[in-house]
DNA sequence: CAATTTTTGGCAAACGGTTGCAGCAACCTT
DNA sequence: AAGGTTGCTGCAACCGTTTGCCAAAAATTG
């Protein structure tokens, strides 16, 4: 009874947060035994239990996660590696991991490997034990390195597909020929690609589908660049586009797309009328920028939680094995103001 | 000797990860003198330091940081809480947070509180333990629970000034006058104010700044709204901002003023022929937006980064005493091409 | 009603670090 | 050369949980 009743003469500001100690003498009970009545409910009688759930109640119990961590493994953090959170592509992520991982009860931990391998590798070794699994969107790491971490780790990758990782894959290259048909049908014969960054694995994707769109059309496609996925590297690709005479192009993403949209504004050159651009992912202001994108939408937001589930359901001894080792996400051509008939031939 | 060895034998993979104990023995010293080369080089000679530390990195050491946090209570790890991950302004702020946490050799951890101060209260209460310090981007808090809050953990609210609790605030009131200004010099003598959310604490200094320029000015301002501050409430937003017979407007917040932008075209209204918007923060899209956006910029990423600074100030006990309460950041009118000069008085 | 099984709850040992205290050299004093 | 410092290292307790193992109590069985 003591305790119980000392539980209680502590009405004074408990400053000290309540430990499982507490809660147990509160309740006359041991402390394995208060363990066990709030994370294993069976394993105790129901009447001790609810004595323990009431005191743990009333002096505010919260189970101190790294003690937990510490004993059990897990700690119900997931980290998330985006290569830079500087891009709005990223953002949609992050809303549906987040979205995900709260209904999961689970805590996100949020990482910027500012595009480069060793910062990711580096990351990924020191938060080792702080996470119980990662989301990596956009590695930067070899198909190699990605291989040995995942048997390591728990691991779910975005948008990129290497044998041994699970990955949540956003099939944009499968969208790239509706693009190209949607240029071809518009008059266009000469089409570029505008590249982004060389080490990025979804930008081959891209060119590699829209040569082979490109065969299939019976049209030119070229490639320039590689220009930095950013708004800034817009202005560049906007003049080497310009000048390599084609009359259309597809850009490796909407940042550098809006960016193209700038210049092109700036020069005063007319889109559509003068060149039509495809980005691609349709993220934030692909819908009012001027003139609004047509663009490849991609589900992004989706593609975050659908990761979050593969990796929870992994996490989960029940589901592991069931577990997908992938997911494909389909993408659509969202037609808007970016692309128009292809201008008449220019006298010589 | 032998310790040594054994620790060198041990040439498969690990598997389990090296712990703080098995630096010791393999390089022959207790746990404790390995701790504190570690981590208070000063206090072990030199050379058994070296030797340490070689082992240490030899066996890949990592020190786990549950079991640090749980003796020392310092978790190395700061909360973020924004209102909604869906908002490009909370992006910013995050990216400000990231890097200088990142610089400072913190982690960050991301929690979005849904615009509800229960699930703000909660989350704080429920991860206490699990950081050293939480940033408060636009608290929907009491004041009275935030005091008790910053009495209890280490806060730092972003845009919010309450007594007792350390904030960093944009001067976006402050701004208010040089915006309204601004539309009086084009003759703009009816000015709305589309008000956002009335739980905002910004959205009041914002109007009361208003009202004060407005008296200043001598010119009518009025309060329409409140709408929820997202794109898609910019519809709703620009209706009633067009009924309401105002020849310019300022909002809430970009986001708004996006929305209001996307709509009037709809309605073939002239942006800022008939009508002249001014936002409020320059998020990403402000400057690519049709027309582009007047607005008050505000350094919303230097924001992130100054809170984290004052945190991680307060932290340290050597410069907590000394640690700013509050900072504040000015912000200016960056004018693009949605303000013009008032139409012509319109014929009865 | 004794013997056996099932519940229920406690003891104590982890988990992987940090840190106060104490022991022990080796160095200075005088 | 004895006593006093100082510098370095080890012992052991502790942080707050979880969990394997065991014993007491209760329920079941023959």
């Amino acid at each position: 009874m003591e305790p119980l009743v000392t539980g209680q003469l502590v009405v004074g500001k408990p400053d000290r947060p309540a430990t499982l100690a507490d809660v147990a003498t509160a309740s006359g009970v041991a402390t394995s035994t208060a363990s066990r009545a709030l994370s294993n409910p069976t394993r105790v009688n129901v009447a001790t239990r609810e004595r323990i759930e009431r005191a743990a109640r009333e002096l505010n119990y919260q189970p101190n996660s790294h003690a937990r961590a510490l004993t059990s493994g897990k700690t119900r953090t997931i980290a998330v590696l985006v290569s830079d959170v500087t891009n709005p592509f990223y953002f949609d992520i992050i809303r549906g991991t987040q979205q995900q991982l709260k209904a999961a009860g689970y805590t996100q931990l949020l990482v910027d490997t500012e595009e480069s391998d060793e910062l990711e590798d580096g990351m990924l070794h020191k938060l080792r034990g702080s996470f119980d699994g990662a989301i990596l969107a956009a590695s930067r790491l070899t198909d190699r390195r990605l291989s040995t971490l995942a048997a390591e780790m728990p691991l779910v990758a975005i948008n990129r597909q290497t044998k041994g990782v699970a990955s949540v894959f956003i099939d944009t290259p499968g969208g790239i020929e509706q693009a190209l048909g949607h240029l071809v049908s518009l008059g266009h014969r000469d089409i570029a690609y505008v590249s982004g960054p060389e080490t990025s694995w979804p930008n081959e994707g891209r060119w590699r589908a829209l040569v082979r769109a490109g065969e299939h059309y019976g049209v030119a496609v070229r490639r320039v660049g590689p220009f930095s996925p950013k708004k800034n590297a817009g202005a560049a690709a906007a003049d080497v586009v310009l000048n390599s005479g084609v009359t259309a192009c597809i850009a490796f993403n909407d940042l550098l797309a809006i960016g193209m949209l700038m210049r092109l504004r700036e020069r005063g050159v007319s889109v559509p009328d003068d060149l039509s651009i495809v980005g691609c992912d349709d993220i934030f202001g692909a819908d009012f920028c001027n003139p609004p994108l047509t663009t490849l939408t991609a589900p992004i937001e989706q593609a975050g939680r659908v990761a979050v589930s593969m990796l929870l359901a992994r996490l989960d001894s029940q589901t592991a094995s069931a577990a997908r080792q992938t997911a494909t996400l389909p993408t659509h051509l969202t037609i808007r103001s970016s692309t128009g008939p292809a201008p008449a031939e220019r006298p010589q």
